[in-house]
RNA sequence: ACCCUCGUAGUUCAACGGAUAGAACAAAAGUUUCCUAAACUUUAGAUACAGGUUCGAUUCCUGUCGAGGGUACCA
């Protein structure tokens, strides 16, 4: 149990002994580093039932925890805030848990422990990935890993979008432009080149448009009546109908785009334990609406087509099947959703992570498995994040539209080479270790960058910022990491247990509460789905370590005996920096 | 038009309704024989605006202004 929630306690039980008063939620909070103590309770909410001054309320239950606590051995109170002071046997002990604990903060998970589906990535298997799945990707993989480490258990999926007129699209192109390419014909990687065809469609399709509307046609019927248009709806009827050589070449093409992101995902680290297809979803979630038609929670119009009603909620009517029977985005997520917990029996809650223009969508789905009264409707979540600008004019995609994944990832690689040599660190090392170590860093810094954001709020990346190697981004945490790592080979004394009276310095104990918190932040980014509660303690800790270690590069303590220890903290900094970083997907190099 | 999100130093980001709004970059000045100077210390600098709620508001409510997104038988 954390010190938190057993002072909490305590507390409560003082207002309940003293006042009779049942206080249902008592929250302490780190003392601010310019007043003295360690922790600090807020004493004004309470005034006026205790009908007391804040001094007496405050050494009345300043003397009570005093007395009624192993841990608090003095207070002080400073207008309505009341500091608590903790022991010097307190830090000793958890000192020892720390070195004890192995994966100090990060909880294996139990047998029966709740299972959470985090959903990311979901691309087209038209184009290639673009920079608003890096932050997608980044930010869903990075939420996965916080909720293991608060010993859920956690499977990873995406939804691949391998059906529809976009696809269609790119096999028309294909077809029509491109047969007997190959990636490997042509030196690229799948993704790209069927990407490029998408492209190539769009080109030839706006040029198409542009004849017939010369020639007469109103920009209407042009939009329709375009012959690659044509072929493309024509090409999606045959693969609803199952023509086989529509989906060999279907299979073909969605194949390479797969390879294509294998890659991708490889460089940004991120994997998944369960996919799902489309193709094999889309028709799912027609029974729901024939279940929410029965009892009455929707209702058809004259038309044929089925909506429901959420007017009553401050939303709109929404449609949930067309006319002719087939099925719109909803009804698909409907069924999804609904298959996944039958899929998982022990599933408790799904994390959707998507972009923050679906955030409607979204509310939509939710408010309708509630009213059809599915006992999980309220775990689930829409993990919703902005956009990613970037400075203007800086980077040009490959199209000039989107920035591609790839071509991002390859620039924040050759960045990292450019300010690594300039700066001639790394300069002892072999070729290929320094292509993996910018690598390293290169992704370290566009992770950190992205991940440190509060997820609903826009980020303007700037690519040559982030890759700074002060401050705070991704490279410094790397390096200080490597720093660290570097300097234990040097050191030799450690302290393996204390017994009493020992008198620490506030500056040691500066950076040992930073230590101790770790477990705390991990559990609060899990309950909130912060990995950039994460990436804000982890800096924080690195510089309450660089602040540490040059001023107390050895932690030297005395017993009551005025017998010296000395020992250092930094193998449990680098490794409490190690495993916030793992969270956030970013690996820190030993050296560098 | 309506709905949602966001507006914090010059810039990029912080701050369960709590104390004197924290950092970093950029700018100015300095330090350094336990260590990788990619460090450390110091200075200057911000809550878009107007009300309200209360012991206390960057945070909650209302309005104004500004940015983005959404209001499809698209996904």
């Amino acid at each position: 149990m954390s010190i938190y929630h057993s002072i909490e306690q305590v507390i409560a039980s003082y207002f309940k002994v003293e006042f009779s008063i049942v206080l249902n939620e008592v929250s302490l909070q780190q003392t601010k580093k310019e007043f003295s103590g360690d922790l600090t309770f807020v004493l004004f909410p309470y005034l006026k039932k205790a009908q007391k001054s804040p001094q007496e309320l405050g050494t009345s239950l300043g003397s009570f925890l005093v007395d009624n606590t192993e841990e608090i051995v003095t207070f002080n109170i400073v207008k309505g805030f009341l500091n608590l002071t903790l022991s010097d046997v307190f830090y000793f002990n958890h000192f020892n848990d720390l070195f004890a604990t192995k994966n100090y903060g990060i909880k294996e998970p139990t047998a029966n422990a709740p299972t959470v589906l985090v959903e990311y990535s979901s691309p087209n298997t038209n184009k290639p990935l673009h920079l608003g799945h890096i932050r997608n990707n980044l930010l869903g993989h990075a939420v996965a890993n916080i909720l293991a480490a608060n010993g859920k258990n956690v499977i990873r999926a995406q939804i691949i979008n391998d059906r529809g007129i976009h696809i269609c699209k790119s096999m028309v192109a294909w077809k029509r432009y491109g047969k007997n390419e190959t990636p490997e014909t042509n030196a690229i990687k799948g993704d790209q080149l069927v990407g490029s065809y998408y492209v190539k469609f769009d080109q030839v399709y706006k040029e198409e448009i542009k004849g017939l509307i010369t020639s007469g046609y109103s920009e209407e019927e042009a939009l329709q009546k375009a012959p690659i248009m044509l072929e493309a709806k024509s090409l999606l009827q045959l693969w609803e109908a199952g023509d086989p050589e529509t989906h060999i070449l279907w299979k073909q093409m969605n194949q390479w785009v797969y390879d294509g992101f294998e890659i991708t995902y490889k460089n940004l680290g991120v994997f998944f334990d369960r996919l799902y297809y489309e193709s094999q979803t889309y028709l799912l979630g027609k029974e729901i609406i024939e279940e929410g038609l029965s009892e009455k929670l929707f209702y058809k119009k004259e038309d044929g087509s089925v909506w429901v009603d959420l007017t009553d909620e401050g939303m709109d009517e929404k449609l949930l099947l067309r006319a002719d029977g087939t099925s719109v985005y909803i009804t698909q997520d409907l069924g999804t959703a609904n298959q996944r917990f039958a899929d998982f029996p022990s599933l408790s809650g799904i994390v959707y992570t998507v972009g923050n223009e679906q955030d409607y969508h979204f509310k939509v789905l939710f408010s309708i498995f509630k009213k059809l009264g599915y006992s999980w409707a309220d775990s689930l979540y829409h993990l919703s994040y902005g956009m990613v600008d970037l400075p203007n004019g800086k980077m040009k995609s490959r199209e000039g539209t989107v920035v591609d994944a790839d071509d991002l990832i390859e620039q924040m690689r050759k960045t990292a080479q450019e300010i690594s040599e300039e700066v001639g660190k790394l300069d002892g090392l072999s070729f290929s270790e320094k292509q993996t170590l910018y690598q390293t860093i290169g992704l370290g810094a566009l992770k950190y960058y992205i991940l440190k954001v509060d997820p609903k709020k826009r980020i303007l990346f700037d690519p040559k910022e982030s890759v700074d190697f002060n401050g705070n981004t991704g490279p410094f945490i790397q390096y200080t990491h490597a720093r660290i790592k570097t300097l234990l080979g040097k050191e030799t004394e450690r302290i393996v247990s204390f017994s009493s009276n020992f008198q620490l310095e506030l500056i040691e104990k500066f950076i040992l509460k930073q230590l101790f918190i770790f477990p705390e932040i991990i559990l609060q980014a899990g309950q909130i789905q912060s990995p950039a509660l994460v990436a804000n303690y982890v800096y924080d800790l690195v510089k309450a370590f660089n602040t540490f270690y040059q001023n107390v590069p050895v932690l030297s303590v005395k017993n009551a005996d005025q017998k010296e220890f000395r020992m250092r903290l930094s193998d449990k900094v680098a490794e409490v920096i190690a495993n916030a970083c793992s969270l956030l997907g970013i690996e820190v190099p030993n050296r560098m």
